[in-house]
DNA sequence: GCTGAAAACTTGGGACA
DNA sequence: TGTCCCAAGTTTTCAGC
């Protein structure tokens, strides 16, 4: 399960969070090797799962997707099955992007990427349907200041 | 800067947001056509900036990423000056994965994700030091319960 | 705006230092 | 382990429908 990575290996995962389309030659070239030893030091950072899914980052705003909200929940229901529950709900639930269970006074952030405001209430009203939560605060963004999902590699 | 996006834009686009390193082919059968086609289509959206950075997620656990906050800052300083500051000082940031501009109370939410408590507090310290802001709650994550970049195309 | 095919490039692996 | 090289597959362009 835990993989030994060198200083070799870090450069290639940085230039595959750059751009995943380069070539292998170009990925090769960047961090200094050649094609046959990067090829199979990917390979074995794949089988690993180190390296994860291969996408694309698409402009939410350009396809529709017009409010991200953020949800602070509290409750007072901790059984496990209440729990079981409430972590199917979210991972059903396509417009949910992120979510943490917290340390602390709140017990969950949820990351609600929908259509619009109306979008956002469907959801909520669903959500509170079929899964009691005692308290929650939706943060709306009124402007995307940063988002990536690139981890700083090269310290 | 508009397109229009029809049916088989957002079915080709499903396809590259789950699997980004599939064949042309493989996409144009999934998508009911065929390679040139859905070559000029993906073309247009990548001119378009609907298709943005091809990339790969990464463990970042497996990478020494431990610890993911979310930071909630409110700020009496609502001058164009600040803001200018506060927003470099983000951008700059490798550790700030996300970063919104809040309406209400709230005024910034962030994501942060570093290596450990310890390294939070020198990002802690180190943004406080760069810009004033009245007071920050910050909310540490437990458990990744879900985390995905991809939008739900399909309906 | 599609089909099909040709040209250029890339991948994945084998033979060898 | 790395270098060189090849066959198979893939991308990109383009003429014709």
């Amino acid at each position: 399960m835990t993989v030994r990575i060198d200083e070799t290996d870090r450069k290639i995962l940085a230039e595959l969070q750059r751009d995943a389309g380069q070539s292998l030659e170009e990925i090769a070239t960047a961090v200094g090797s050649s094609k046959t030893p990067v090829w199979n030091r990917i390979r074995k950072l794949r089988e690993a799962g180190v390296i994860g899914q291969q996408t694309v980052i698409l402009d939410a705003e350009a396809l529709g997707f017009e409010a991200t909200f953020f949800v602070l929940i509290r409750t007072s229901a901790h059984e496990a099955d209440w729990q079981r529950q409430f972590l199917k709900a979210l991972q059903e639930r396509p417009e949910v992007q992120e979510a943490h269970r917290l340390a602390g006074d709140i017990d969950y952030i949820l990351k609600v990427r929908v259509r619009n405001a109306r979008a956002y209430d469907a959801f909520y009203q669903a959500l509170i349907s079929e899964v009691r939560v005692h308290n929650v605060t939706a943060l709306l963004s009124m402007e995307e200041i940063k988002s990536t999902t690139m981890l700083p590699l090269d310290g």
